[in-house]
RNA sequence: GCGGUCGUAGCUCAGCUGGUAGAGCACAGGUUUGUGGCACCUGGUGUCGCGGGUUCAAUCCCCGUCGAUCGCCCCA
């Protein structure tokens, strides 16, 4: 048998002390943050009937990127692609107990089946926010909004590093419905072209609008809508979602948040379930001008589990593309340890001394190594720096017998006697 | 899924149209045993990503494959 390959599967990582420090930090603004605004976190099988995905998540995941297999009971199940569905499940469960409007919160990782490259991998942590059951749509709608700001804030971000665009589901079919009457089969691949019109060349975006048989009057339309933005909804109030959008924007104004939200008539998103408000969120970044993540409000996707139905807004962000944007602008970077003594030994057979000063210390809340093992003690000076503790416990035999210990500070090389209460 | 680049020691990489491989850093030990970060000495490893082919001989050439990366498609 060949030696088996230390690589995980492709599209995932392993996450070593140094990267789960990274991910921790990252985590940890997250929870922070989401808790300021009476967020309760959740968690739930990383597994789920396929039935979930089936009628509500979009085709290409479905058919595409689903990690699906049947399992011994002949149950035809998925690993989970997103945390939507889940989260819908779980509201329609504990429906009529939970007090409303339910705010609920996780970081589940989530798999899909794609070609990995910058920002893309085949499992992620997403934090997941969602809201369910406002009375007010629109104030939930605006609360989403104002966290993933505050999200991206909590890592020190401002406006100039990145941006939310916000859309309204309405507005795209109003526009290709009911104004360019585009038969619906047009639709997906019309808005494909629209959201690629910045990477093409006039020529080649006209070119395969004229290839969807999308007439020089209807394209002319087009344009309107999308060079206009805000004043072409402002003509056109008739098209469903188009106030909402405007009324939108001025809350986000009084919100003091003009700077970081705009709309864009190209925001799309994949999912089929959004019924209203969609966002995305970019990096400003010049070299990095992609989406970061997005979200937007799903009214169905509760009644799909019962009876009831309940409306919901949120949005999922992915650990991967959160962490190039952070690294990208410098606001978060390698985390060091957090050991806060070395406990270095003479003696192996000061070892039992060692192990029950460590406990005294540890009592008091500090964290404590112990050299597992006397060595020289320049070596172990050397073991402590390396593992980022800034301070040196030393026992030995006087040590041991006095109950005062010499605890040196690495970085001065200054060493003072101490009790152990007094370390 | 398609195309480009890449894969050599733990890490970063070198290796001149093919002759069984090297540097720096890191690591371990030592310069004499209760005080490190400097300096010096010593030391080791590599199935040259994997599989096959051509050749007397392959890290180098050819094919396949796996993985990484960039771009495209797709998408969030």
């Amino acid at each position: 048998m060949p030696p088996l390959s230390t690589q995980p599967y492709k599209g995932t990582r392993d996450f070593f002390p140094a990267d789960m420090r990274f991910r921790e930090a990252m985590f940890a603004v997250m929870h922070r943050v989401v808790r300021k605004y009476g967020f309760d976190e959740i968690d739930a099988p990383i597994v789920e009937p396929i039935d979930i995905y089936l009628a509500k998540t979009s085709e290409e995941i479905v058919g595409q990127q689903i990690y699906a297999f049947v399992d011994r009971g002949e149950r035809r199940v998925a690993i989970r692609p997103e945390m939507t569905p889940t989260v819908a499940r779980m509201v329609a469960a504990r429906f009529h107990e939970t007090p409303k409007p339910i705010r609920w919160y996780s970081i589940p990782n989530v798999w899909r089946y794609e070609q990995p490259g910058k920002g893309r991998l085949r499992e992620h942590w997403q934090l997941n926010c969602d809201i369910f059951g406002a009375a007010s749509e629109r104030l939930a709608d605006l609360e989403i909004l104002n966290l993933a700001v505050d999200l991206l804030k909590g890592y020190g971000a401002t406006h100039t590093h990145f941006r939310v665009y916000v859309s309204h589901r309405g507005i795209l079919n109003g526009v290709l419905g009911d104004e360019l009457k585009l038969p619906q089969e047009k639709w997906p691949a019309v808005a494909r072209i629209m959201d690629k019109k910045a990477k093409l060349k006039n020529d080649a975006y006209t070119a395969m609008l004229d290839a969807e048989g999308v007439t020089p009057a209807q394209q002319k339309e087009l344009d309107l809508f999308l060079s206009e933005k805000i004043d072409y909804l402002k003509q056109k109030p008739q098209i469903e979602g188009a106030s909402y959008i405007i009324e939108m924007l001025e809350s986000v104004a009084d919100l003091g948040l003009a700077d970081f939200i705009e709309y864009d008539p190209s925001v799309v998103r994949g999912f089929d379930y959004y019924t209203g408000l969609v966002f995305e969120v970019f990096d400003a970044h010049p070299e990095n001008r992609r989406s970061l993540f997005g979200g937007g409000r799903y009214n169905n996707l509760v009644g799909a589990f019962g009876k009831e139905t309940l409306n919901a807004v949120g949005f999922g962000m992915g650990d991967v593309t959160l962490e190039v944007f952070l690294r990208t602008h410098k606001l978060l970077g390698d985390q060091p340890r957090n050991v806060d003594l070395y406990i270095a030994l003479m003696d192996d057979a000061l070892g039992g001394h060692a192990l029950a000063l460590a406990n005294k210390l540890r009592a008091r809340g500090l964290s404590v190594e112990v050299s597992l093992g006397a060595g020289k003690l320049g070596k172990q000076f050397q073991e402590a720096e390396k593992k980022g503790i800034a301070r040196v416990v030393i026992v030995g035999e006087n040590e041991a017998a006095s109950g005062v210990y010499a605890v040196k500070t690495l970085a001065t090389g200054e060493q003072v006697a101490l009790k152990a209460e007094e370390i």
